[in-house]
RNA sequence: GUCCCCAUCGUCUAAUGGCCAGGACAACAGCCUUUCGAGCUGACAAUGCGGGUUCGAUUCCCGCUGGGGACACCA
């Protein structure tokens, strides 16, 4: 029999991390198992239910590289099939109208099961005495729901969080009830916060799509996303997606809650950076500043691959490019107040820029050799040390205190902003 | 409160009775360097506690403690 799993949010709200991990774990299993993946929406909460929320659950799946095999289906739209597996169960006598809705009563008894992941769970069904199917309003409970979608769909197996632990033995008993076969489960340990409970807003960004314009790589998201709660063995952490796949076992899943870590996915995010081809990374660049208003859409290809190339081993996520190295793109730059007070207010510095705008003014080509050239030779010539003056040039090039080495830096920003730059900062910043 | 689940460095994890409990992130130190970063090197750091079982327990069993989750006509 060929695996089916299902990944089934529902949308009352964006997609969270910790579905999203949810979500990665199902199609892992699916794709590991040359299986199906389905999508379903669980759409029966009338009131909290919104469909800005369908459109950002799929758009967050699209961007991690899930994508259903089958789906999405919306079980509001398959209200007939409840209403008659609820009409069936009324026939036998195994469950009533009550409020315009129907309940089922539960017997006392023990439920036994098998997790893919904890091993035998039992639990005690005296503990909810009915559950109600269909509920007042015509649509039916989650439970109920999920039961008669997972054998409708043919689930074979459920990957699922947790927390939902405390539902199985109730669809244990629904499936009994309708003479149905249930699926085989997998309970994933929750998703943690630095507070060690489940992930939420109060500790961090929780929605994928901020992490996605934040400037996230997918593969980097789902490599990260992957080893919360799962090691393949061995002592691989950088794991692309596709091997991901290969090596995927739920079995080798662990048990107890992992605690999203910020930094550790920032590096792995650096790692992919860094891997990534300039031709990738100068897409990516492109698509952001554009985005941003930064560059053109007509922007000057080969100029920014210059960029990608310099900042590829930077960045840990995108958002860096445009935070932290805006003077690349707008004019005129923004000086930060304390770069300016320790590095030009001193005696001498705004005779030195003036001297190696000059100097500058002179090149035939403004390639990076050609800078540091002029430049060393300026240093040379006045007995200076090198720091006495690239350190202030930095400031008055790109306003900042910390950049990437200077002389390419001045050779993208270009010859006539570079000069301009350092005739404005002689002239009203340097002492 | 009741029920369920869980427990290895600060964090993510490896080791499913047997080499000095391994790796990674972070933090720290050093090297490199025009700043920062990247890179390289190094040091520090864990089996929650108490009982068992066993020649031998991170690993198996019991208890405790601690943490989390579930207890809706939400999903």
């Amino acid at each position: 029999m060929s695996v089916r799993v299902r990944f089934a949010p529902s949308p009352t709200g964006t997609l969270h991390v910790g579905s999203a991990r949810t979500a990665l774990f199902n199609w892992l299993y699916a794709k590991h198992h040359r299986g199906t993946f389905v999508l379903r929406i669980e759409d029966t909460d009338q009131k909290r239910s919104n469909p800005a929320f369908v459109e950002d659950i799929l758009a967050s799946l699209h961007y991690l590289g899930i994508v259903a095999d089958e789906g999405p289906t919306f079980q509001s739209q398959r209200l007939a099939l409840y209403r008659q597996h609820a009409d069936q169960l009324i026939a036998q006598g195994k469950a009533k109208t009550e409020d315009g809705g129907v309940v089922f009563p539960v017997a006392p008894q023990t439920v036994t099961f098998r997790d893919l992941v904890h091993g035998d769970i039992t639990v005690d069904t005296s503990l909810f005495e009915q559950l109600v199917l269909m509920k007042s309003d015509g649509l039916p409970t989650y439970n109920f729901a999920c039961v008669v979608d997972d054998a409708a769909m043919q689930i074979t197996h459920v990957i699922r969080g947790d927390d939902h632990i405390a539902n199985t033995p109730k669809q244990l008993i629904l499936y009994q009830a309708l003479g149905l076969t249930p699926p085989a489960y997998a309970h994933i340990p929750l998703i943690v916060g630095s507070d060690r409970a489940r992930l939420s807003k109060r500790t961090g960004a929780t929605a994928v799509a901020d992490y996605r314009d934040v400037g996230y790589l997918p593969e980097a998201f789902v490599n990260y996303l992957a080893l919360l709660g799962w090691a393949p063995g061995g002592n691989r952490e950088c794991i692309p997606p596709t091997e991901i796949v290969e090596l995927f076992d739920v079995a080798r899943v662990r048990k107890a809650a992992a605690q999203f870590d910020q930094q550790k996915l920032d590096w792995l995010n650096g790692q992919y950076i860094k891997q990534a081809t300039v031709e990738r990374l100068t897409d990516l660049f492109a698509e952001r500043l554009i985005a941003k208003g930064l560059v053109s859409v007509t922007y000057d290809r080969a100029w920014l691959s210059r960029i990608a190339g310099l900042l590829r081993d930077r960045l840990k996520t995108l958002s860096q490019l445009e935070e932290e190295h805006r003077f690349l793109f707008v004019e005129p730059i923004e000086y930060e107040d304390e770069a300016v007070q320790q590095l030009l207010r001193r005696d001498g510095i705004a005779a030195n820029l003036s001297a190696l705008k000059d100097r500058l003014k002179q090149l035939g080509s403004f390639e990076t050799p050609q800078v540091e050239q002029a430049a060393r030779a300026l240093i040379a010539q006045r007995g200076l040390g090198a720091k006495d003056l690239i350190h202030p040039t930095r400031v008055a090039v790109t306003g900042r205190a910390v950049s990437p080495p200077l002389f390419e830096v001045m050779s993208i920003v270009g010859q006539a902003k570079v000069i301009g730059r350092l005739e404005y900062a002689a002239a009203h910043l340097a002492g």
